[in-house]
DNA sequence: ATAGAACCTCAACCTTGGTTGAGGTCAACA
DNA sequence: TGTTGACCTCAACCAAGGTTGAGGTTCTAT
């Protein structure tokens, strides 16, 4: 009875998930996903697993490290079935990231657009380039205009 | 006349451009950057250094690894200022990979979006978690849907 | 009962984008 | 002529996010 039809060994969770063995070994390592072992030694995951790999997958896309998808899941119920509402929560949790990351881009889309304007790249004229010339003093340079990108 | 007024050492141009000395090192390394030699062995950058440090570091910010940066560092002239029309090309070419990551993280929001109206998470029916449910026999589930979030 | 697939651990290695430190040279000022 | 700060090279190290391989065990089907 080491298989019940509710537990998945690895080999099935990484192809159900698209996900390498090696990255689940390395995902559990980490913390982020959790199995018992069968009686000689081997990982069986609940089905639960595949949800939060689907979420490690989808949280990565975003741009988020594991350190911080791995304090997302763990605001999930520990075990047992994911709610709706976690579900909400954390979704919305990743909408403001992706809104921060969107707006982020678009400004520099932006000043990428005025800098098409003028073509000048002017140590004197360009906020794009060598903003640091405005800034003199400051010590930090072009700095100012990367922070722009959000993190 | 080891130092024309239009010659800068690494220390200027990491004061100037906000970039560390080991980091300007590793882009001349990298063939992002070039420099003369002075009889003494020490670097020494045309002005020009700073807008093509200052165009890394933006590029960067786009999320383009080094490689890609060299290569678009590679059209511009390889020695002489950098036209108008040279920089416009460029940054058009910044603009069109910023919109292809905003249409793709917009669209991914899109999917969360209607992720938290159903707040399900359900196997069968959420199309953010296994997706590899509606698309077995292809092998590799969820990369279908992460593929949306473009590169 | 036994082959072969699937699994196990642990350590080494990989890429990207650098930083840090050791050990030595150069340059500029007094 | 010091001496001090800036510079040089080269190698090692770091973090993230894994992959690869060696050497050994377990599971499952026949």
């Amino acid at each position: 009875m080491n298989r019940p039809a509710s537990c998945l060994s690895i080999g099935e969770v990484s192809r159900r998930s698209g996900v390498a063995v090696s990255a689940l070994h390395f995902y559990e390592n980490k913390g982020l996903i959790a199995s018992i072992r069968t009686n000689g030694n081997q990982r069986r995951f609940a089905r639960d697993v595949l949800r939060r790999v689907a979420l490690i997958r989808v949280s990565q896309k975003l741009g988020l490290p594991l350190a911080e998808i791995k304090v997302l899941l763990g605001r999930l119920p520990a075990s047992g079935p994911v709610t709706p509402e976690d579900v909400k929560a954390m979704v919305a949790s990743w909408t403001e990231t992706l809104d921060a990351r969107i707006r982020g881009l678009t400004g520099l889309r932006d000043h990428l657009d005025r800098c098409i304007g003028c073509g000048c790249l002017s140590r004197a004229d360009c906020p794009l380039v060598n903003p640091e010339d405005r800034l003199a003093g400051e010590g930090d340079g072009a700095v100012i205009l990367l922070r722009e990108a959000g993190a």
